[in-house]
Order: C-alpha cells, then sequence, then structure tokens
DNA sequence: GTCTATAGCTAGATAGAC
DNA sequence: GTCTATCTAGCTATAGAC
C-alpha cells in the first residue's frame, strides 16, 4: 500500500477552510484539490462520489466537531453551568475566527446544498439547537423560555456571521457572542 | 424603436426569486434567462455587463424596496412608532414569504458576492441598521440600546431565515418576527 | 495512491440575422 | 429588441501510466 500523501485531517482541514469560504456552488473541484494538496484524480480516489461525497465529508467532520466542542461540553454535568457556557462559545469564537470565517451549514444552504445535504443540515442544526436548549435548562430556565434560548443561539450566530461578512466588520459576531453570554447570565 | 416584450418591473422580479432560491454562485444566464422570459443574447442587450450588471440590477432594485417599504414607512412621523414597527414587520413578511424565501443579501454574501457586491451590500445592511435603531429612538429607547436593536434586527432576520431554510420549517422566521416585535414593545 | 491527460459538458459571453 | 447559433473557458468526472 503506497502511503497518503496528505492525511485524512489535513485534508480536510484545507478544504473546510475554502468551501466555507466560497460555498458548495461557488467551489470548484481545482478550489478543492489546491486546498487538499492533491490533483484532482487523487481526491477522486479519496472520495469516489466527487463533489458531492466531499461536501459529505466536510458535513460529517463539522458534525463530530458539533459533537466534541459542543455538545460534550454542554452534558459534562462535573461542570457549573456557566462553565460550561464560557467553554463553548470560546470554541465557537475559535471555529469562526472570531466572526470572519463563515459557517459549512450557510455554505451548503443553497437550492442545491438543500437537495444534496438536507438531512445532514437538519441533523446538524436540531444539534445545536438542543444543544444550546439543555444548557439553558441546566441554567434553571422552564422548558419553553429554555427552547426559546436554543433557537435563538443558533438563529444570532448565523445572523451575526451574515451581517459581519456584509459590514465587513467582526464587531457584530463579537458583540452577539457578548449577547448570548447575557441571555443566559441575567436571569 | 421595437417594443421590449417583458417589462422593466416583470424581468426584475423573475430574475429576483431564482437569484435568491441559488444565490449569485448558483444562478445561471440559462436560469436567469428563463425566469425572465428573455433569451441570453436579449439579457445582454437589456444588461450589457452580463451576470454582473444584473446582480447590482437587483440589489439596486432591492434597494428601492428597502426605501420604499422600511425606511420611508420608519421615517414617517405622522404616525405612532408602534404603527410604523407593525407596518414594517408585514411588509417583511411580504418580501420573505413568511420566511420560506431566502434574502437577496445571503445570495451575494460569498466571496465572489463581496468581490463583485460588497460596496452595495454594506450600504443595504447600513439602512437596515440605521433604520431599525432610528425606529427604537422613535419609541424612546436611548441610543447605545437603540443601536443594539438596530443591529440586532438585521442579525436575527438573517438568521431565522437561514435556519427556517436548514430546519425546513419557517416556524423560527415567524417566532423571530414576534421577537423582534416584544423587543421594540416591551420597555 | 498519485499523477498527467483528456473526455464531455455547461458556463458566461458574442455575432449577426430579422 | 429579440432571436438562433456559436465561441471559448471552465466545470465535473474519468482513463490509464507509474
Amino acid at each position: 500500500m503506497r502511503p497518503q500523501k496528505v492525511q485524512d485531517e489535513e485534508l480536510l482541514n484545507g478544504m473546510m477552510s475554502v468551501l466555507r469560504d466560497k460555498g458548495y456552488d461557488g467551489v470548484s473541484l481545482n478550489d478543492l484539490s489546491r486546498a487538499a494538496g492533491l490533483q484532482k484524480a487523487s481526491l477522486y480516489h479519496r472520495f469516489p462520489g466527487g463533489k458531492k461525497e466531499i461536501g459529505q465529508a466536510l458535513l460529517a467532520y463539522i458534525d463530530l466537531w458539533l459533537e466534541t466542542n459542543i455538545l460534550s461540553v454542554i452534558a459534562d454535568e462535573t461542570k457549573p453551568p456557566e462553565q460550561r457556557l464560557s467553554k463553548v462559545l470560546d470554541n465557537i469564537n475559535d471555529i469562526y475566527e472570531d466572526g470572519n470565517k463563515a459557517c459549512l451549514m450557510k455554505a451548503v444552504s443553497g437550492q442545491i446544498g438543500l437537495d444534496l445535504f438536507g438531512d445532514e443540515l437538519n441533523s446538524s442544526m436540531s444539534k445545536w439547537i438542543k444543544g444550546f436548549t439543555d444548557l439553558a435548562s441546566a441554567f434553571g430556565f422552564d422548558r419553553p423560555y429554555a427552547k426559546k434560548l436554543g433557537h435563538q443561539v443558533l438563529i444570532n450566530i448565523q445572523g451575526a456571521l451574515i451581517v459581519s461578512k456584509g459590514m465587513d466588520s467582526n464587531e457584530y459576531f463579537t458583540a452577539t457572542i457578548e449577547h448570548i453570554k447575557s441571555l443566559y447570565l441575567n436571569k
């Protein structure tokens, strides 16, 4: 077996970046190939299903990030809820590079992306919402209000990323993270 | 002068719909041509600059909608602020079809769209924010809080549209419109 | 497993008839 | 002003050498 020139993680990270920047429709296999450090034909060896399979792999990769950096942190009942909130918001700042980097979910939310990845997108969003709903419950909010908070976290983050891009300033994202924190802390 | 087969408004409305659905990168001139009811070459007669000029025309068309249906409503001091709020939220529900239709600003918020239309996008978003900031001032909120509300309206609408698409349910959008209303009314 | 080369197609854009 | 026909470049995807 000839060894892989580029390991899975490095390859996925490179392609993830360019897919988030350009969106599923805007990114080409040449873009992905360059970002991965492999020729197009080699990408097809790793992902026989082509562009669609690459999209699925990246959505699965983000889903793993979500489980590790959001859901498992929230579910860790050995830590106080304030500490869990602080940690997940730090992780969110990291992955979105303080608001300068777009979200993969947005990148696949066009008509074609919904056709190809609708189920995966729905699943990831449901997990975000459920996680932040559970966190609100851990803070002691009643169930209806906890659900409202869960929705609002995802909505605010997605909206703040779009507005930060459009206004060419991450102040909107930064303020939104603080706003989310205050929603949980100001009882 | 041979008469136009399709009038400007009809043509722009058709192209606007498909551009919002597919995004700037995802929409083709064939798509736009079909939606406009004109052949590709005829589109180039109307818009010599091609796809880019069509994007600019549609952004200008939305800007006109924004002035008419949001900004001028908010600026109408002959009506009480509660009535202006109610009217602009109705108009927002209309243009986004109760959360089932994507936003043009999101459709051009990818890397290529930002390159081509960054200034126009920034200008439109600034107007949204300023409008809803002014509306908050009319409700009597102090300036810092009014600015915060202005940001939050745009962020919440953009986020709610993405989440509604991803979750395949407009309940998030509908709840967000109600949430925005409550932010202004609950002093 | 990776590569070069290329097939087959569709994209955006243009030429020229009417 | 609109149309059919076409150009070139880029796209996704594949073939086959190493």
